[in-house]
DNA sequence: AAGCGGGTGCAACAAATGTTAATGCCTATC
DNA sequence: GATAGGCATTAACATTTGTTGCACCCGCTT
């Protein structure tokens, strides 16, 4: 059932069978979210962590005037709100956007883990620094790189986040986002996002459709992203 | 000397004396870095994270086309780089704004904390999940709000910011950034730049000159922005 | 079969943003 | 006090991105 989640602790650093089984002791009641719904709710003060088993979420702020902006995307594995552990109240939302299989863990658990697994803490932070990153690389993105590369650039982020829990199927993976959503991921209009995504189909890189993503032309879509996997921090190494 | 790291990790939580001297303990020496120098190389492996004393300094990242972005600005009690004491590798620079006195924290001595004090871990911890979580209020304020917005919101988190810190002088702060830089921090062109610090001056909430910042209308600035600092966590409970 | 709704794709036009280049003001230096 | 370089500011023009509106396709319901 953890599987995932010892996939993507596991590729940064050995994981211990003891670890692996104070990471299922953390764990209370799984649950069900349909496409659309919020897993997470802005200003809540939650008492547990949420785990994707399977399906994808997002992390995401709505401004005043209706925009709406994804900061994150969440594959099987990760936990999405982990931060909120220490950060106590969520300054944003999290809405499943494809059916979610999630599974909680309890706060009070995690403390526990902090007392007395100093290293299965370290591996803990480690995925949200791992987050940081990624969202380091988000910004890059949106504010230097060109709409192409930018959209190049997470479809081989996501490419490779879902290959380490096994979501991918050959040089392709199921990415369920409508064209609108994907706008709120880039921060263009939907129009915009269309032009985007027929400029890398025009290249040849990648085909897209019916939700499935298919890279093509792995070497070049590489390049017209610029894409350095270094933050992702997948060498397995002493932490 | 540590007072700044002391109040920035004390905003969050209470700080005992004993976690005091344990920061204390992981220091090392310290040093001064002149403006423009990198004070992290992008690539090093560095085996200590660096606290600013006092000066301003910022992560970036450079693309092939030269462009620069940066992706957080970094005052007085930040540890620039902490979280490379876990991730490693660093996946992008870290350069003086503005001549820099740092210390460093010996990454052992770091590491010793996280085996012998889990709440001294959990404050620093909780320190990079801030980090993580200006990280998502940049992507909002790139995808989705108006350049002057977006403006008028950095204006507002970095007053907050040097105000837990003590570097602000009434409602005036020291920014040392010029117009070239702070397009490389919200992604814009240096003439765009300027025509967007030229919107906030003409609506009167801010005057800009010499590098120093006043806020003249905190409300109707902070109305622009639709700042709401939440995502900074400062508020003082158990962690 | 007809109608509805969501999503994709596209065209025409409007607005925002980038580029290039020029001007003027400082300050450091000789 | 002359000069050069860095920076802020502005103008004119080019490019990118947003907006509005519509056509089409597909799956679903009536």
């Amino acid at each position: 059932m953890l599987e995932s989640l010892y996939l993507n602790l596991g590729q940064h650093d050995a994981l211990s069978d003891a670890e692996k089984a104070l990471l299922a002791g953390a764990m209370t009641f799984e649950r069900h979210f349909a496409t659309g719904q919020d897993i997470v709710a802005s200003g809540s003060r939650p008492t547990y962590s949420t785990l994707i088993l399977d399906g994808l979420a997002a992390r995401y702020k709505v401004l005043e005037n209706g925009g709406r902006q994804f900061t994150s995307l969440q594959v099987p594995g990760d936990f999405v709100d982990l931060h909120a552990f220490l950060l106590k109240t969520m300054d944003h939302g999290i809405v499943a956007l494809s059916p979610c299989h999630v599974m909680f863990a309890d706060h009070a658990r995690l403390r526990a883990i902090t007392e007395q697994a100093p290293h299965l803490t370290r591996l803990l932070w480690l995925d949200t620094l791992v987050d940081g990153a990624i969202h380091r690389e988000w910004i890059v993105a949106m504010g230097r790189r060109s709409k192409t590369s930018h959209l190049a650039h997470l479809v081989c982020e996501l490419f490779v986040r879902l290959q380490v829990v096994q979501r991918t199927n050959g040089m392709s993976f199921h990415l369920p986002l409508s064209q609108a959503e994907m706008a709120d991921v880039l921060g263009l209009s939907v129009v915009h996002m269309n032009r985007v995504i027929g400029a890398l189909r025009k290249v040849g890189v990648v085909s897209w459709a019916n939700h499935t993503v298919t890279i093509l032309d792995w070497h070049k879509l590489r390049e017209i992203a610029e894409f350095d996997p270094t933050y992702l921090s997948m060498t397995r190494e002493p932490r």
